[in-house]
DNA sequence: GCCTAGGTTCAAAATTTATTGAAACATCAG
DNA sequence: CTGATGTTTCAATAAATTTTGAACCTAGGC
C-alpha cells in the first residue's frame, strides 16, 4: 500500500518487463527443442538451454522466466534438470543473492552426460533379467535360433556396461 | 448362423484363443520397452518386436494381436513402423495369403536405421537455420564467446552430416 | 527472532501422444 | 463379379507427459 518513494533509480522492483525472444533466438531454440525431443527432453528445458546458449553473459532466474514467458515452476524444474545433467554452471558473484547461469563449456560433454543418465540405468537394471530370460530359454530347450538371439543380447548388454565407464567417465578423465 | 460342419479338424475359424505372454516373455518385453522409450518409440511397437524376438518362427498378424492382446490398429501401425525401419522381415509362404513376420537378422543394424531416421532429418533441416543464426550474430557484432559457440555448433552439424552416410549407409555397405 | 527476496514443490490443468475399433480398402478364390 | 479374408485408416478415446501457479520452504539482512 505504500507508494514508491523512488521513481526508478536503477533498481526496478515492480515490473522488470523482459523482451520476448528475437527471431534468431527462436530459430536456435527450435533446433535445440527438436534435438532434445529425440532424447525425450521436454521443450521447456531445451528452451532454457538455448537461451543461455545464445546469451552473452550468465542469466538469472527472473531473466530466464521473463524472456521465455514461462512459469516459475518450469524454470525451476528446467534449471534443476540442466544442473543435474551438468549442462549448466552457476556463476555466483560475491555478495549477490541470486545465482546466474551459463552453459557448460562443452556441449559434447553435456550430451554424453545426458545419454549416460538415460541408458546406463536401463542397461544395469536389465542385466539380471536378460540373464534369466536366456537361462529360461535354454532350460526349456528353445530353438537354437532363439537361444542365439538371446545370447547375443546378453553379450551386448555386458559389453555395453563394460565400455560405459570408459566412454562416459563420471567426474575425472 | 450355420453350425460348423467340422468340429476342429486343424483349421479353427471362430475362436483362435491365444495364450497370454509368459513371464520370460514379459521380462524381455519390458527390456525392449524401456530401451525403446529412450528413443521415443511407443510401447506397443517395442512389445511387438520383443514377441517376434523370443518366438521361434515368424508370426502372423493374428498371433501377434492375440498374444499381446492389443487392437488391430495398433498391430498394423506397429508392424508398419518396424517395417519402415527395417527391423522386421516378412516371410511369405507361397500360396498363403497372410504374411508372417520375424526380426531382421541384425538388431544392431536395426537400431542404426532407427537412429538414422530420427537424427538425420533433424540435422539436415537445421543446417540452413543454424547458419543463419551464426551469420546474424556476426552481423550484430555479438560477443566473441557467443560467436564461438555458434560456430562450433555449425561445425558439428556439418561434420555429423558428412559422417552420417558413412556410419549409417542406407542400402549397400 | 522477524521479514523478505529467491527458489522449490506438487496437485491440478493443459497439452501431447498412443491406442482403439469400426468402417474402408485390397486381394484372392471360386 | 461376389464373397470372404486380411490389412489399413483415422476419428474418437484413453493414457502419459508437461506446464502452471499458489503454497511452501530457506537463507540472509536487520
Amino acid at each position: 500500500m505504500k507508494p514508491p518513494s523512488e521513481k526508478s533509480a536503477g533498481r526496478r522492483k515492480s515490473r522488470p518487463s523482459f523482451e520476448p525472444l528475437q527471431p534468431h533466438e527462436i530459430e536456435l531454440a527450435d533446433f535445440f527443442v527438436r534435438m532434445a525431443g529425440i532424447l525425450g527432453v521436454p521443450r521447456s528445458v531445451a528452451e532454457i538451454y538455448a537461451l543461455l546458449y545464445v546469451s552473452s553473459g550468465p542469466l538469472d532466474f527472473d531473466h530466464i522466466q521473463g524472456r521465455l514467458g514461462m512459469s516459475k515452476g518450469s524454470v525451476s524444474q528446467g534449471l534443476k534438470f540442466l544442473r543435474d545433467h551438468e549442462m549448466i554452471l552457476s556463476v555466483k558473484e560475491k555478495g549477490a543473492r541470486r545465482e546466474r547461469w551459463q552453459p557448460t563449456p562443452s556441449l559434447a560433454a553435456s550430451l554424453v552426460a545426458l545419454l549416460r543418465s538415460q541408458v546406463l540405468p536401463a542397461l544395469e537394471q536389465a542385466q539380471p533379467g536378460l540373464q534369466r530370460v536366456l537361462a529360461d530359454a535354454q532350460q526349456r530347450g528353445a530353438q537354437p535360433e532363439v537361444i542365439e538371439r538371446l545370447s547375443r543380447l546378453n553379450r551386448w548388454n555386458s559389453r555395453a556396461l563394460e565400455l560405459a565407464p570408459l566412454l562416459l567417465p563420471p567426474p575425472g578423465a
